[in-house]
DNA sequence: TCAAGCCATTTTGCATGCAAAATGCATTTC
DNA sequence: GAAATGCATTTTGCATGCAAAATGGCTTGA
C-alpha cells in the first residue's frame, strides 16, 4: 500500500483562489477591472470570508493588485512591468533549463522527445492550441526534470502574471517557426546535457516570446486602452 | 508641494503579517512550531480574520505550510528545501547583478563604494552584527541598481524563507574573509559594467553561504532536532 | 498492561453582522 | 452654469458566532 495519495481535501479558500485565478488568466476578469467582493461571493457562492482570503493570496503572487479601503484590481501591465516580469521569467526558465540538463534522466527525455514530436505535428497542422498545450507541457517536463520544487513554486507564480498575455499572442508563421526550431535546440541541448547551451536557448526563448508580447502590447491588441497611472 | 507622499495608511492584516513575518524570521515562532490563531490574535490584540487572512499570505510566501483544517505550521527547512532555495536565491542574485552591472549610475556605484568601505570597518573591528547590516544594504543597493521591482520582490519573498538561517550562521574566520574578497571583486565587476563577472561572483557567493548554512544544518546547530516528516 | 473505541474539549473553517471608509448623487452656493 | 458641500448608498475591513473537524484523555475490554 505504498504511495497511497492522501484523498484530496482542499478548503474552500483555496478553491476560490485557484477559481479566480483561471479567471484572471483567462481574462474573465479584464486587467484593471475591479473585484467587488459581494458581487464574487455570490457568484462563486461562497462568503466573503473565503473569498477575502483568496484575494489576498492572489495580491501576494501579484496577479491582483490591493488597494487599501478601496479593494482589489485585477493587475494591468504596462510594457515595464512586461519587461520585468520577463526579465525574471526568462532567469528562471534558464536556470530550469541548466539544472534539468543536468538531472534529466533517459525515460524523461524521451518523454520530452515524445511530446516535442506531438508539437511538431500541431506545428504542421497549424494546430495553435495544441501546440501551446503542448508547448506548456513541455515546459512543465523541464522544470519536473529540474528537480527544484521551489523553482517550479516560484516560476509558476510569476508566470501567472504574463500567462493571460501570451494567451492572446498569435504567433505569425516566422516567428512560429523560430520558436519550432529553438525547442528543437533545447531538446538538442538536452540531450547532450549541455547545462550551459540550455540555459542560453531557454533565456532566448523567453526573450523573443517578451518581444512578441510587448508587440502586441504596443500596438494595443491586448488591452483596449493604455493603463492608466499606476 | 510636490512628492508629499500619501500618509501611511495600513490594512490591520498588513501589520500582522509584517509582524508575523520578523517573527517567523528571527525565530520567535520556531521553525516547526504551530501558529496557534487564538493565541496569536490575543497575543496580537486582534481578531482571528485578520490574523487568518495574514497567514495565508505567509503561505503563499512559504514561510509557513498550511495543514488543512490543522492549521499553519512555521516551515522547517531540510538540506534539500535549503538547497533548493539557495539555487533560485543564486540565480535571482545572478540576474541581479548582470542587471545591476548593465544599469548602475556613478551616483549610485559611489555609494555602493562606501557602503563597502563601512563593511570593510566593520570586518576590521569585528563587528559581525554591522557586517550583516551592511550586507544587506549592499545587497540591496544592487537589486536597487537592477532597476526591476518584480526581481526585487521575488528576491525578497524567498530570501525570507532562509533568512532566519542566514541570521544564526556564524563565520569563520576564514569564510568571513573569503566573503570581503568577493565582495570586493564585486565592486569592481560594477564599475568596470562587466554584467557576466557580476553574475559569477554573486552566484558564487550565494553558493558559498549556502555551504555555510548547509553546514550548521548539519552540525544540528540551528534546529535542536532533525525535522520531521513534512 | 496495552490497545481500541468513545466522549469532551479544543481548534479550525466559514458565515454573518456591524462599523468605518469610500462612492455617487442631489442640492446648494457663488 | 460650475464647483463645492452634504447625505444616502455601497463597499470594504474587522469582529464574532457557529458548525465541522481534530486532539487528547478516559474508559472498557481483552
Amino acid at each position: 500500500m505504498a504511495d497511497v495519495i492522501a484523498i484530496a481535501r482542499t478548503t474552500l479558500h483555496d478553491q476560490v483562489s485557484t477559481r479566480l485565478r483561471t479567471m484572471l488568466i483567462e481574462g474573465v476578469l479584464a486587467p484593471g477591472a475591479k473585484l467587488n467582493e459581494r458581487a464574487l461571493s455570490e457568484q462563486l457562492q461562497v462568503s466573503r470570508t473565503p473569498l477575502r482570503e483568496a484575494i489576498k493570496l492572489l495580491a501576494a503572487e501579484g496577479l491582483v493588485d490591493l488597494l487599501p479601503n478601496r479593494g482589489a484590481v485585477a493587475v494591468q501591465l504596462g510594457e515595464a512591468d512586461v519587461m520585468h516580469t520577463f526579465e525574471v521569467l526568462a532567469s528562471l526558465e534558464g536556470l530550469s533549463g541548466e539544472l534539468a540538463a543536468q538531472r534529466i534522466d533517459v525515460v524523461q527525455l524521451a518523454e520530452l522527445r515524445a511530446l516535442h514530436y506531438e508539437m511538431l505535428a500541431c506545428f504542421t497542422r497549424r494546430d495553435l492550441s495544441g501546440y501551446y498545450r503542448l508547448n506548456a507541457l513541455i515546459h512543465s517536463a523541464i522544470n519536473v526534470a529540474a528537480a527544484n520544487p521551489v523553482l517550479t513554486r516560484t516560476y509558476r507564480a510569476i508566470n501567472a502574471r504574463v500567462q493571460s498575455l501570451r494567451f492572446r499572442t498569435n504567433q505569425n508563421e516566422a516567428k512560429w517557426k523560430l520558436a519550432v526550431k529553438e525547442h528543437e535546440r533545447m531538446v538538442d541541448a538536452l540531450t547532450a546535457h549541455d547545462g550551459a547551451a540550455t540555459r542560453q536557448l531557454l533565456v532566448q526563448h523567453l526573450q523573443h516570446k517578451c518581444d512578441t508580447v510587448l508587440e502586441l502590447l504596443r500596438a494595443g491588441e491586448i488591452y483596449p486602452l493604455a493603463k492608466a497611472a499606476r
